[in-house]
DNA sequence: GACATAGTTATCATATATGATAACCTCCTT
DNA sequence: AAGGAGGTTATCATATATGATAACTATGTC
């Protein structure tokens, strides 16, 4: 189903609590998906021009670019995939202290070491 | 071997071309693996201490963090350490044309789309 | 309706990351 | 020398990502 429409969306819905996919929602895979993505639409493909590009099937590009794929890709995967479109990863980390995306989905502080 | 010394280092670089070795040392993934050892002992843990946290072995914490190492390690791994470490991974991406690390080693740009 | 385009999903085969164990090295302390 | 701490490497088993194919939905155009 290309868009799931309210059907496919509330059975989502009764899959994973509202809690659950807010969580989902700002999850890294879950931005990490929006913006490959974004990635690929901005440079004008589709999933089977970039499938070309990277001598796989479109099939597969859906899978990585999948909200709901339950699979973690590999950093080559992703490193591959955005050559593919000109850009190069960075990964790079921060701290869960600053994090805070949402005070109200703020969960209690991790303790701290001593 | 710990550290390896200079006929380890050597070894090496019969392996690999010095190109190939300095292509390497700019790679995301001996950056990523740099950092990970970075974020391990800036938290003060051992591979050992740090494997205990990801219910693993300290073997595999080594693997991971090798430089040497051949493995593209999946998200989901660099993510559960890096939590383990307190931080949050953030995958972001650069164009290739903006990062000119070295003007020596540059190659040939892209072509551009038109 | 027939057809093409874009994307999704399921399934299977294959490649590869990860887990566990064990042996090893280097440094350090006694 | 003996032992421990920290780290590396090899190997095997297992889990899982990826590749390929096919069938499908949805949309748009003729």
């Amino acid at each position: 189903m290309a868009r799931p429409g309210f059907d496919g969306f509330k059975k989502k819905a009764l899959d994973r609590s509202d809690v659950a996919k807010e969580y989902e929602r700002l999850s890294p895979a879950y931005e990490l998906r929006r913006k490959l993505v974004e990635l690929r639409q901005s440079a004008g493909l589709t999933q089977e021009e970039a499938a070309e590009r990277l001598n796989t099937r479109k099939s597969n590009i859906s899978r990585l670019e999948s909200v709901n794929s339950t699979i973690s890709p590999k950093l080559s995967t992703i490193s591959d995939y955005a050559a593919a479109m000109g850009y190069s990863v960075k990964v790079d980390f921060v701290p869960l202290e600053s994090q805070k995306p949402n005070k109200s989905l703020q969960r209690t502080p991790e303790k701290r070491r001593r």
